[in-house]
DNA sequence: AATGAATGAGCGTTCATTCAT
DNA sequence: TATGAATGAACGCTCATTCAT
């Protein structure tokens, strides 16, 4: 079935042209001429791949939240300390910061549009992305606490969204070398009051 | 002797009533139809107050940008330990969460647009709002660093983030204790290496 | 009854005022609160005066079509031959060139109006205001001949026209004397003939 | 294979079908709902061919000022004198009063418009055709005389004029008849005079 | 599979007009 | 009398979507 093979992986670099011009416009402000001419196509091939906007904005939420978290964390890996992995993702984040200013925009976006419908599946969709967000977390910082992950996840999410803001005097590294002493001063101290 | 009408204040009035349905629908989603009825005035009324849907937002950011920190933060005022403290905003944050959500909303859509523009004066409204808010933590904290106030900015908009896309199992005020804890375990160590 | 004297006097000082705005724009193209604007009064004052754009118009044509004919002809009278005649008209015509254009800007965009109703008053709005024109005409220039009168009134029509499509060459002086000669010729020719 | 249409003869199509709309309600007072309908397509389509309602009067008016004039000359060649060229030019008034009364609506609508703009493209769109029209008089008339073909183009306009402004006792091949006889006298008296 | 012409509901905005003051 | 705030139908125009080719 070769043809199926091919419908299907056009259809998914079809999707990640989308990416950028979702991340730059939003849902609401991006027309299908403006999404069909940015990929080089028709508007009546983009019908033929995509039923609608909206499955289209759907299929892109789709796929990047199915882009392999654990390839990313493939990079980070070779740390021996907490101090070293909380480095290694400061410049993790500065390498990707576009990327990721992109992917919240996308994901904030599709938030709001999921509210004003019966989140159809949103929670499978969203969830398993965000599950797998910080078991990814978990394993690459030796940290077993869920409050603890999403803790750390929180701030992450944070210091790209102040970016994202436009505040550029924020610095990934220096953030999360801040977060790497604090934490491991924090464990340690943990440790030793929970042995006392 | 005209209708007696107090122009600029109407304005307000209707700006902040204009903040939920940006806040639900994203600017480029929403109608001036829509916008008109949620307000319950006519679309013509509301272009005799407002001269475009895109004057009506940043008129709207510009707002909610002013809203006074320190009257919000006069809440929080009267604990005597980083942990109260903490545990104060934590419980600030689970009050207010349904607003701050949606002035998360707001403002990544502002961004979103102002990208696509010459930034006309984004740069005044958009950063005198966040230095506001750095100075009000710094304030609130006790704590002078500004890498150390960005930190904990960063957290605070994270998790709200998270809360944002759905992630219902964060607690704010569990959060905020843990950040409580590290932060104090971190200064308390800072002060006690600096002096050796 | 001095109040009714006013409130009429003020109406045609209005109607005035209106002129140049109409034959600038055009009656479909100008707005209510533009010609309120140019007049220095409110909408609701405009409303006080005329019951609608339309009526205001037809009170505009009116009044134009009144401006006595005879009035401005007396600034002509006092030519002895018909090549006098001619001359003076030229030079009146140059004198109030930009008049007779607006002038026609604004019969013209009437006409085109009536069309499309039942020309309520057209005919003796319109008529007599042509009919006194023929008059003047055959006065002025010593004329009994309709035929002929028409035949006069066409040709500066047809002038000014071609004065309001910018044709700059055009030279009124000339045109109007090139037009005293044909004309004396004719009739020289005419008398000559009818005799014989 | 996309739908064959030959775009560019479909759009001189829709331009013709314009012609009386624009004629009859004006530039300012037609709606693009109503050409639409007038032509039966959607205003999609329309958009489709002229990028804006102002686009399609500027085209439509190069359109119109192009039709050769000369082609129509055609239709008055073979005449031997004068007298029987104007009586020709009457009879041909006569027979195109319809389409010359709406040239003149659409030509002085165009003015109007063209008063308030930088006059784009007016004077090459507009002077040429003036000129056309007067080269294609000195051919059809046997005259050089620039002043002279003015005054008859002045005459035919204001016969036209007087046509439009709904004054039906006006006969063109009369008024012609008598401007050929005029001319006749005239012309020979010059020479006469001139030969003296 | 791919095109782009066609649609008409709906967009942001303006308009003539009304009415409370 | 005079104002300008208020209205909502209608404007020019765009949009997601369909369909003949």
């Amino acid at each position: 079935m070769p043809k199926i093979v091919d419908h299907d992986q056009y259809r998914k670099e079809l999707l990640c042209k989308c990416f950028d011009l979702f991340a730059q416009k939003g849902y609401g402000s991006i027309t299908m001429r403006q999404i069909a001419q940015g990929m080089g196509v028709s508007t009546g091939t983009l019908y033929h791949y995509f039923s609608s906007k909206e499955a289209l904005f759907e299929q892109l939420v789709e796929e990047i939240s199915q882009q392999d978290v654990s390839a990313a964390l493939a990079e980070l890996e070779g740390t021996e300390t907490l101090q070293e992995a909380m480095a290694a993702l400061g410049r993790y984040l500065v390498k990707n910061e576009d990327y990721f200013i992109k992917w919240t925009f996308v994901w904030v976006d599709f938030c709001q549009h999921q509210d004003s419908k019966k989140m159809l599946n949103q929670s499978s969709v969203f969830k398993r992305a965000n599950q797998r967000y910080q078991q990814a977390a978990c394993k690459f910082l030796g940290v077993q606490d869920k409050v603890l992950a999403s803790f750390i996840l929180s701030f992450v999410n944070g210091l790209i969204l102040e970016k994202l803001w436009g505040d550029e005097t924020i610095d990934f590294v220096e953030q999360c070398t801040l977060l790497g002493k604090m934490l491991t001063v924090y464990l340690q101290q943990n440790v030793t009051s929970s042995v006392n």
